[in-house]
DNA sequence: ACTTGTAATGTTGTCGGACAACATGATAGG
DNA sequence: CCTATCATGTTGTCCGACAACATTACAAGT
């Protein structure tokens, strides 16, 4: 009998729980993006708390990109983000962070490949070959031209048919992108240039062939080759 | 001439931007875990804005982890979450769902292994072991046996020495566990257990020998075998 | 008929006062 | 030294008021 009395939960803190009831009918569904929640007055009596309270279980949906409000309108459902990944991205990105999430995205990158090569469908190819004539036209190595490079992955990361990989390689490359424009700025030369187009082309050529080793080798040629280029020192054991 | 006009931002929320400010100085550090925040009634009178008004930044930033309040005593900054990758669990995970996630699992996996093979230390194969003896002296083969399955492969993440391995292998079995545990709990056999325990045997074993090709060897054998194990189509292309 | 201006009404944003509930520290009594 | 009480401080909730914004309806002018 000795913890008779124990375990009294405290009640919840009223905001937190009204926003909670709040987030519940948004994610499963029975309240839809654009909706418009009712209005403060509503709610407090319909919960039977002041409006402050509402007010600041609405502030917390707010903080959580559940809902935005607008004065002397109300507040309103947002659509949820597609993201089904989120990378911190806080803290800015030292070298050994760069580095230590580039090698992460090597086994992805490469396995993505081999999947593109079993699973792309004539669209996709035709959205490589685009990203791969952006590629090439960029004027920009720095900006537009890494923007086109991590849509090229992007698309090879669509083409396997597994949402994961096209979400993982997405907030990778959202992530990555930032230090590669960076790197790219440092060290441009022509003969680089060159011979990463010739890579990615590569990448698409063996894609297309439908064969998988082919393609995880054509990707895995352009990880080395393009972590080489920006000053990496990365592990490959596949 | 056309837009001369436009572009007039209104100025922001007045609770938004407090809390914008202390998510400022958490983030660079200024403001450390542990923290105790000026009184409602100090950060109304510097702010120069209503208590009302810091309140709802607190409810913002409390719905953001950054702070915790505790009623007659004050807010205090929380402990930032290690984890700097987030997967969305609000919607349960399916069939299909589940398989992407664990095609994506496996390349991530299996260089895992090979990293560790690299670069783990004593410590780390210390871990693996009794992680080892707790798979082998799980009674409970579904809930217990998958956290201690998945704490091995955590582990070994760990053990490559990349903190986004770690958090990537962490985030995924978080998501995947519950999903586990309904698979086994449905179709457990001594034969099954003995042949798990002897697969993660190997890769402790071949992590020991500091061969990373022999890791990412034995660790593809222990995937492939489990995924055949509750029932999944994956594709091995490495 | 169409456009512009104004008024009325409704809704969110902010302010300030009051009291409840909790927490902490100091002091007195046993 | 330990326990109980009191005083003070702080967060949690309630309430009323007004500001600022938004929408709708109506009237006046062209």
């Amino acid at each position: 009998m000795d913890n008779e009395f124990g375990q009294i939960k405290r009640v919840a803190h009223l905001p937190t729980r009204i926003a909670s009831e709040f987030a519940k009918r948004i994610y499963d569904g029975s309240l839809k993006a654009g909706e418009k929640l009712p209005t403060e007055h509503a709610l407090s009596k319909s919960f039977g708390v002041s409006r402050t309270v509402v007010r600041e279980a609405i502030a917390q949906l707010k903080s959580e990109g559940l809902v935005e409000t607008r004065q002397g309108v109300g507040a309103f459902v947002m659509k949820r983000p597609d993201r089904q990944i989120q990378l911190d991205d806080a803290k800015s990105m030292d070298k050994n962070d760069f580095q230590s999430l580039y090698q992460l995205r090597i086994p992805l990158e490469m396995e993505a490949a081999a999947l593109a090569a079993v699973h792309h469908t004539e669209e996709h190819m035709a959205a490589l070959s685009a990203a791969l004539v952006r590629i090439c036209n960029t004027e920009d190595w720095g900006n537009s031209g890494v923007a086109a490079d991590l849509d090229f992955h992007r698309i090879i990361a669509e083409s396997t048919g597994n949402d994961y990989f096209s979400q993982f390689v997405g907030a990778i490359s959202d992530r990555i992108s930032h230090v590669i424009v960076i790197a790219r700025t440092e060290g441009q030369l022509e003969d680089v240039i060159s011979r990463t187009v010739e890579e990615h082309t590569a990448i698409r050529d063996a894609i297309r062939t439908k064969d998988p080793v082919m393609a995880r080798a054509a990707m895995r040629r352009h990880l080395i080759g393009s972590a080489l280029r920006i000053g990496l020192s990365i592990e490959f054991y596949s």
